[in-house]
DNA sequence: CAGTGGTCTAGACCACTGA
DNA sequence: CAGTGGTCTAGACCACTGC
């Protein structure tokens, strides 16, 4: 189990259940025992039990209910925020050798677009860090991210070029709490596409994505342009998710 | 608020709640009242208290915790299963005009890309929808679906310029229940060009799509070719959201 | 230190499912 | 009808927060 002992009970219980579905223990399409036998093979009331059900109901990997015993769905996949939100922790997730190419790093004024996204005033100093991104030694994905000064400045004394800045803010204190990834389709530029090594006009998917600390302080706005057919991204939703995370959305909305 | 009167008492509570931050009551950035003080306020012990804090927790609309009372975040978007699987629905809340026109019908043997991922034999009939979208009269969209014949079949009685697949299989019993996105960049085919109206070689947005009914039957395998510019995805993710909903894929993974 | 949310228990009633 | 999950109560102890 990954949880530790001092784990609160619904925490390990999850897991449990987790590695038994994993284990075929539990197989896709079967049902789960009744909440009542859960309670007697652990000992335990209603109340983790049902909890450790419910994180399982809201990662998709059981489903049903009312009057009938949970069923195991199959094929479910599982990714943690930071593993969105790192390019490296990603990478390496997927078996993949991250790495990365620093193009520019500098201290510039925020431009009006920046500013307003960044919720500063425009000519308030940003830090622009432009990097190229590496899957297995081959290009990737141009990035290019805008940080509010207060953190950006953490980043002059940090070699971008040996890593995670997320992980490397993680460790000066910088708290990342949450983000919004918009997605679309673009045209290469002659400057990405020269970087990337790819011809100007060609497709690329852009993510752009603003990441903010807890009580909403918007910390760095970035546009990742990934090269097609090496990158997708994969949304999993159901039913039960009742109002979902994500969205499609229109211009002039 | 929206629930019926006979809802249960946790999701009166969060409406109730919802429409608080929504109404400037519980203005953004504010702390909530206690548990405690919410409990007196509505006469109720802390356990739905806790299930309608935990609802709004997991969209995001509020943070925080551990010692601290929560906090209301601002800014938060929101969005059911059908408005993100139904592209007349979504059209209609972005206040535009759904339109389509639907290019070809047809009962054919499914290829065996489609006949494995809806888990199928190769050359088992299955139904191809080809519809163009339209929002507010322009081109938006190309969307070719494939559907199992036992589907399929009863989009033959359905006029298939009316409006919306989805909506019309849910009136008939269908209960679409999950959904797999698939989302990257694409150059667009001289073919798809000429129905969109744009250049051979230009960047489209395309989502591929895998519904499925609550037992994980699948019913649906769809691709959806976006003009870029028009259109795009948004994801919201917090690090409460254990594993989220989405994930980043790479080929040979 | 007092107040907060996080967790857990024990027991109860209800609506829904399937035999 | 018995068994299931969905809901709610009342009370308890803990860890964390800020004063």
């Amino acid at each position: 189990m990954s949880t530790q002992a001092s784990a609160p009970l619904h925490a390990r219980l999850s897991d449990e259940f987790m590695r038994r579905i994993n284990s075929g223990e539990w197989p896709a399409g079967s049902r789960l025992p009744s909440e009542a036998e859960l309670c007697r093979e652990f000992g335990t009331s209603r109340g983790p039990i049902r909890q450790a059900l419910a994180f399982l109901r809201s990662e998709g990997v059981i489903t049903g209910g009312q009057g009938k015993s949970p069923v195991v769905r199959g094929g479910v996949p599982s990714q943690s925020f930071s593993t969105f939100n790192s390019f490296t922790e990603w990478a390496r997730k997927m078996g993949k050798e991250p790495g990365q190419r620093t193009v520019e790093l500098a201290i510039r004024q925020a431009t009006a677009e920046a500013a307003e996204a960044l919720e500063i005033r425009p000519g308030d100093k940003v830090v622009d860090v432009l990097r190229l991104r590496l899957l297995d030694g081959e290009p990737a994905m141009l990035e290019t991210s805008t940080f509010v000064h207060e953190v950006g400045r953490l980043l002059i004394d940090f070699d971008t070029d040996s890593g995670s800045i997320f992980e490397y803010l993680k460790s000066q204190g910088i708290r990342i709490h949450s983000a919004r990834h918009t997605i679309d389709a673009v045209a290469a530029s002659e400057a990405q596409a020269e970087i990337l090594g790819t011809r100007a006009g060609s497709p690329l998917l852009r993510e752009r994505r603003l990441t903010a600390t807890e009580d909403g302080t918007p910390v760095e706005l970035a546009e990742d342009c990934y090269l097609p057919g090496i990158t997708n991204f994969i949304i999993d939703n159901t039913v039960e998710q009742r109002a979902a995370l994500l969205r499609i959305h229109t211009e002039g909305q």
